[in-house]
DNA sequence: CATAAAAGTGAGTATTCACTCATGATTAAT
DNA sequence: ATTAATCATGAGTGAATACTCACTTTTATG
């Protein structure tokens, strides 16, 4: 796929999307995709091979370049649908929802809601978020749709919530960025280390996050009044 | 690199380092070795070619194969001198440094040190480090290396830093763990933030981090109550 | 300087792999 | 039922690429 296509791909998937995915729809389509994200996310895009995906998809090799012309093409359509997929829900339905909540919801409530909320989000989608990320390391195209199409819009949907907060005086007056920083690297952190050192976790995130959340918003540093968790 | 060599090879690079790596260091090794680096972290280990990185370190492509007979044996060398070189220092020298200023420092201080120092050792080394990181994903031996030599004993070393903290009463009575795992997350976090969206760092990291541990210590949380500093 | 050993080279090779295409199977249309 | 159209296949192909090796150049030694 060429780059200055991808506009147009976008464009097309976003309707696709609201009409269901008619076109494309075919078993063996959607099965080459899925096997796609299975072997990408186990070696990488070029680590993988196409015959093994033929082979995890239960298909010939030949049927897969009926569908994608290209081995890129298979990693565009299964990432673009993704960033739908995060995209959409994250601006489109719960951004109301959030900044709703952040008016009538303690801090702690909102954090936590959201905490949860990302992580499943973020869990559920795991194997193509590695690839996602990864790529964007790689592969200029990729990049340009994950700064472009996501962070941007996410940055200033957290912004806003934060903003909202302050407004309310519930969180302290340090420069709104920071707070959102804080808050996200905490989330992210949590899921990279959960998944690259395991060991280290055995709680149930839901607890985690209880305690991630506490920790954010009142610190770790003691204070005088005795707040005795254990 | 078969598995099983790799322990000796540990061993080996460890006298090697000790030694001032006496072997092993023609100049046109370390070119081959730097250039991979350099094309390791553009492109991944599958997706670089051993025609570019004799390109880039400026040798015939069979010189690679003198020092490197496969083109995996690049990736194991670059990644273990790596790992002797984050693993020594943190655990030999700076830790008992770290536990020594843990008891006279502030938890201010002591946290914008730790800060300071891991993510100038992080950012001086981050093209090796993605290399690490995301090959670790895909390669078994490497994530071996990495949870076995370095993620249990930087774990400990961490909770030894919490717990001397917690004797002094300078952080709240919350699970070790826990608290080592914010403030990691924390680190991990502003830094891939920092990498992957930099239109949302304009600050220098320096400025940064006391805020972020002036965060991690009160939270973002609007207080009534004066903080209070010990 | 003579000789041997070590380091370095790059054209060549064997293999791997993304992609093609001629053919067969399946479905839809008349 | 016949025809047309689409879907599916996998052996085959050409290009790419990790690795080899016969040879050249450099360095070390007496």
């Amino acid at each position: 796929m060429r780059s200055e296509d991808i506009e147009k791909f976008w464009e097309e998937s976003v309707s696709k999307e609201l009409n269901e995915n008619k076109k494309e729809s075919g078993e063996k389509y959607k099965r080459v995709l899925n096997a796609a994200i299975k072997i990408f996310s186990k070696r990488g895009f070029a680590g993988s091979r196409t015959s093994e995906i033929a082979k995890e998809a239960d298909v010939a090799e030949g049927t897969i370049f009926r569908y994608f012309p290209k081995k890129e093409d298979i990693l565009m359509e299964m990432i673009i649908p993704l960033v739908i997929k995060f995209y959409r829900p994250i601006l489109l339905e719960k951004n109301r929802k959030i900044l709703e909540k952040s008016k009538k919801e303690s801090i702690t409530e909102l954090l936590e809601t959201i905490f949860k909320e990302r992580y499943h989000l973020i869990d559920e989608n795991m194997d193509i978020l590695k690839i996602l990320c990864i790529e964007a390391l790689y592969n200029k195209d990729i990049r340009t749709l994950f700064t472009e199409k996501i962070s941007e819009d996410i940055l200033n949907l957290g912004l806003g919530v934060v903003e909202a907060q302050k407004e309310q005086g519930e969180v302290r007056d340090i420069e709104s960025k920071q707070i959102l920083r804080a808050g996200m690297s905490m989330l992210i952190g949590y899921i990279l280390l959960n998944r690259f050192v395991p060991s280290f976790f055995k709680s149930e995130p839901e607890e985690d996050f209880k305690v991630l959340v506490d920790i954010l918003i009142n610190g770790i540093g003691s204070k005088k009044e005795t707040k005795s968790e254990k």
